[in-house]
DNA sequence: AATTTTTGTGCAATCGATTGTACAAATATA
DNA sequence: TATATTTGTACAATCGATTGCACAAAAATT
């Protein structure tokens, strides 16, 4: 007799006179279980519309199969497509993703993990806060030995995988190419804050120059908080100068919107008499005019690898795990804002 | 004696000699329980750095604090915002989300609705696909009694709450101001699928133009799928016509982001000789030249009363519930790709 | 034919919290 | 003072699936 409404393996088991151990290892494709069991559970299943409680199972078994991403916002492109690129690996394996963000708020942080750890999920993948300078919140769901993948923000003191993007290089492929389009007097904007990601890029960008034998102009460095209106201030300062820049390197493709719209104000052209290159290839980067060229991040590949890195930690004997830091190379998107000419057959 | 290493209620309860349904009901601020029993069992708690296990409580209660949201896809802003907006909600009244998106594929919103069904949600918050005609399996989750909610893309015939925007309005809106600003042939971009979503937006373009007396040419109105390059196509045979319009009303932020390329590519001014309304308010249409005029479609707010509609339900008496259809109004975003002039004020 | 191994299933404990009922002690009411 | 009510806790069942152990029947081995 079917009780309240739910079908339960108990249901399945008295309609067909064995026992609800035996149905649930039917369902789970037990060796020790005959085809022909299995075939009429499977029927009975399906004949009575049975849903699984996953619930029930997560409790006995330990096991939710459920991941929990922590993102400062889902409404960042580049967040939501690390997500969907995890959520791509976890929903094939049959896991469940569960988002939540942190507005970029330690506190929120914390109360984010509490609720993850008392939901059961099986492992965490995070990127860290801006204004996350202590790591015990993150501490504790490795010393509840909790598999934890970072992403995009990593960090030197925790012992786990983390997949980030090269910097260094994205930054060095961008000046690189401004180079090699005749650029001389190359600007930067760079974050006031001194987070790994801006300094790496800095280097990159320094780096760049130096290896093309041009001197560092201190003046053209701008530091600021990267947004649309820094990047109009910055590019404003930059106008002032007695010899103004030839191209600038923004950290940001906000900050190089804001200079792109300072340019055309000023009814300076774009990449002619200044070219621009932004960080993040933000969907809106194609559709400025010109179009800016930008560092593509790889979101979904992060995502993905995040996501497998996440699974293999879970395969791997705990005891004896490393944690692995995959590095991934950006890809340098060329538009309009920095494409002066079409590229020269190199020199051999 | 604390066994492995999770602490459960019994763990404090043993400490405290009392036993676990009484410290159950001491963390839940059950009246029965004394003061000093309640401070005694936090302050173990906290010692013994408790984490509830919503799984346990989840399956003894039958209540997951979690709610289900099925999207498209999280890539695109419009739905990542609605969700930030549910997550608010949620999340202020101790409730997680659990994200899945459906691709626009009918097979994986099946999947995906058995899975939340599994993981035992306590609710549904759907946008169907683009694809999806039948609805039998949004049909199965009201007759499990589970609250469901749809946004954006509405359904006549299930019986469930929904939160819409006016299209109707929208485009009624964006018309009657291209209409003010001057504007005589008004074009329209609009999609080959008869979803309500396009023809509502079709009868608020048709009916802004009869009450200004203006005749419907349907050699301005172009059918295509409204993606930039179909925008470009559209936008290049309006301008074959004999006589040009002098502004596009696009369906969707990209056919007119086409026509804009276009439009710029033969010399044409933005808005003076051909003004520019899209739909959506991409979050691109901010950094075009010129900025693009939008609808707004009250992302975070349609997410946030989405979430209300749903604890809504969840509050009320089931057998009465009468499912609510809110409608709200769009806003219009007037940028430069239409603003001609200072609006005069009005004649009385 | 006797013994060992394999196969198929049942029994009962378990995961950790919740909750209806019971009951003693404390307090209020008559 | 006797009775009724309130207060504070304990007991034990329960949610639904999983799983170690037991054990009979069937098959394989000697």
């Amino acid at each position: 007799m079917i009780k309240s409404g739910r079908i339960t393996i108990h249901d399945i088991a008295e309609k067909l006179n064995i026992t609800a151990s035996t149905v649930s290892r039917a369902l789970n494709d037990h060796p020790r279980i005959s085809d022909l069991t299995k075939k009429a559970v499977h029927k009975m299943a399906k004949q009575l519309n049975y849903q699984p409680n996953h619930i029930a199972s997560a409790l006995r078994s330990g096991k939710s199969r459920l991941i929990g991403v922590i993102i400062p916002t889902a409404n960042r492109a580049f967040f939501s497509s690390v997500v969907r690129g995890v959520e791509e690996i976890a929903n094939s394996l049959d896991y469940k993703v569960i988002i939540c963000q942190s507005y970029d708020d330690p506190e929120k942080e914390i109360e984010t993990i509490d609720a993850l750890l008392s939901a059961r999920v099986d492992g965490i993948v995070a990127s860290t806060g801006k204004q996350t300078f202590t790591f015990d919140h993150y501490q504790r769901i490795i010393d509840k030995k909790i598999p934890l993948i970072l992403f995009d923000r990593g960090n030197q003191d925790l012992k786990v995988s983390q997949v980030v993007i090269d910097d260094y290089r994205g930054a060095y492929q961008a000046v690189k190419h401004l180079l090699d389009q005749g650029c001389k007097r190359i600007a930067h904007f760079t974050s006031v804050s001194k987070i790994s990601i801006y300094t790496d890029r800095m280097r990159g960008y320094l780096d760049a120059l130096r290896d093309a034998n041009i001197p560092i102009d201190h003046k053209l460095i701008i530091e600021g908080d990267l947004q649309l209106e820094d990047g109009r201030i910055s590019m404003e300062k930059l106008l002032r100068l007695k010899v103004r820049p030839d191209a600038v390197f923004s950290s940001s493709d906000f900050g190089a919107m804001g200079a792109m719209q300072v340019l055309k104000e000023h009814k300076i052209k774009i990449p002619e008499e200044v070219a621009l290159v932004g960080f993040s290839n933000e969907p809106f980067t194609a559709y400025t005019d010109p179009p800016l060229t930008s560092v593509d991040q790889m979101s979904i590949t992060m995502g993905k690898i995040t996501a497998e890195a996440f699974f293999d930690e879970l395969k791997t004997d705990k005891s004896n795990f490393i944690p692995q830091k995959t590095v991934l190379a950006p890809e340098l998107i060329i538009r309009g804002s920095s494409l002066k000419c079409i590229p020269e057959p190199k020199a051999i």
